[in-house]
DNA sequence: TATTGTTATACTCTATAACTATA
DNA sequence: TATAGTTATAGAGTATAACAATA
């Protein structure tokens, strides 16, 4: 493919970006012996902070069903904790074990710096991207 | 979440991007009746381009037999069409239908500029965006 | 004998619908 | 009555192993 020059080729580059992205997961995440969808629900889980059932269906978009099956069998191999809240005992709120917040840090670890790529941008280049990334996600 | 400081945050960055993507999937894929491992088999059929059935287990990082079943129902949705190879019969090549075609351009449209923050960035910053994605994709 | 793709099997992911507990 | 989460069920995604056809 050559250098895009209408502007619009600017959207296709980011559709790219993400299948390439996607073609890493599943071998990443079978090295820490995790799916890819159990790999996007413990990047959800910030370190040190409880959150409800309902909050990662929201952000996976999925049905609330789907994040019960996930949750159990990443509580089952102790990667998380799921508690009754105290304020509203029907809602359910999630915070990482000691061993999930590791596997969350191998996870952010390992898809951040996959390849070696990321050494080809110059420094000026890095700051650029985390800008207009920045920008892109809100 | 501040501003990254360090150089090593650049990292997350797209980290962060990926998941938030994948989260926009499932929805966009619903809407043209596809699965998100159905949207990347149809990203990877170049228009006018046959594709052996191996190109694309190497591609998605999956078993040959996970292959067999994603094109079965893409096939008999009328999406790609799947004939062996003259050269070598044991190969199987794809190839986009009319419906594939047309299926994989509103796909690559939805997923390039889904949301309206495109618009905020400045020509400049496009620009750079294609540049630094580019070298990451190689 | 080696390679490409398929089939058989088992488990995970996912949605829909019906259900339980709490509000 | 409404909401958060679970359970039951069914179809799709995925890997492993055994297999068929071709080379």
């Amino acid at each position: 493919m050559k250098g895009p020059s209408r502007s619009g080729d600017a959207w296709h580059m980011p559709v790219q970006f993400f299948f390439t992205q996607r073609a890493h997961i599943p071998t990443m995440a079978a090295d820490l012996e995790l799916s890819p969808a159990q790999c996007h629900v413990l990047h959800l889980i910030e370190p040190g902070k409880a959150v409800a059932m309902g909050y990662l269906a929201e952000q996976l978009a999925c049905d609330a069903s789907n994040v019960t099956g996930l949750v159990d069998r990443l509580e089952s191999r102790g990667l998380v904790r799921r508690r009754a809240s105290e304020r509203d005992r029907r809602i359910k709120v999630l915070q990482l074990t000691p061993a999930g917040l590791r596997a969350r840090d191998m996870l952010v670890e390992r898809m951040s710096a996959p390849p070696e790529i990321f050494d080809r941008l110059s420094p000026r280049e890095r700051q650029m991207l985390v800008r207009i990334l920045s920008r892109l996600l809100g």
